[in-house]
DNA sequence: GACAAGATTGACT
DNA sequence: GTCAATCTTGTCC
């Protein structure tokens, strides 16, 4: 990206993920033929959020979190589901935003293939665990770059250039630490985000 | 080498 | 609404 080509338009990844996290709203995640807008997300940011895997300094597990702007960070949750994050921030200040929900645009198919058990669209990427299921994301795709055409996995600037409507924020949800910092961005009124559902505080 | 914790989900009551 | 499944990572001895 030196020649900024790929970036055009995320900049602002660069900044910390707290004013990253609601502009990524509306934006799409896309993964070979499926793809889907980002409609909810958590900011984790570096060393001071007790709740963001860096806080504990640099490991081999969250490594791409301390890589530059753009890159995706996959780790593994209860041994069971994979969760993406989009990392942000600069390699001085570390930090990520969680992807919680996708709307699914296109794919579908594919994503039925690989979540049989979702009875509904709004319930096939409508929690971290889930949309990594949908879209097939696992541990290889850790430290993919988002803003490369060659990567399997890519981000892209919505039509809109961002979220469309209003943006609803409240706490982070299914941690212990931190947990009272209202990071949590999502679109309001939107059937794909995750529980607890709008209206927060 | 052993142990505890965890940014979740889905099944069951 | 409640609870078990599952396993990788990090920490401690």
């Amino acid at each position: 990206m030196a020649d900024g080509s790929e970036s055009d338009g995320f900049e602002w990844l660069g900044e910390r993920p707290l004013a990253a996290a609601p502009r990524l709203l509306g934006n799409v995640l896309e993964v070979g033929a499926r793809s889907g807008r980002i409609v909810e997300v958590e900011a984790y940011e570096g060393v001071d959020d007790l709740a963001s895997h860096a806080a504990g300094g640099r490991t081999a597990r969250n490594a791409a979190m301390f890589g530059r702007a753009g890159l995706l960070y996959v780790y593994r949750s209860y041994g069971v589901h994979w969760c993406a994050n989009i990392v942000c921030g600069t390699e001085d200040r570390p930090g990520a935003v969680l992807i919680r929900a996708l709307e699914p645009l296109t794919g579908l198919d594919e994503m039925w293939a690989d979540r049989p058990r979702a009875r509904t669209v709004t319930d096939l990427c409508s929690g971290p665990g889930k949309l990594c299921a949908a879209l097939g994301i696992g541990g290889h795709h850790d430290g993919t770059d988002l803003l490369s055409a060659e990567s399997p996995v890519r981000l892209l600037m919505a039509e809109s250039g961002g979220p469309v409507g209003p943006v609803v924020r409240g706490p982070r949800v299914g941690i212990t630490k931190a947990a009272d910092r209202p990071w949590r961005f999502a679109l309001e009124g939107n059937p794909h985000v995750s529980r607890p559902r709008p209206p927060w505080s």
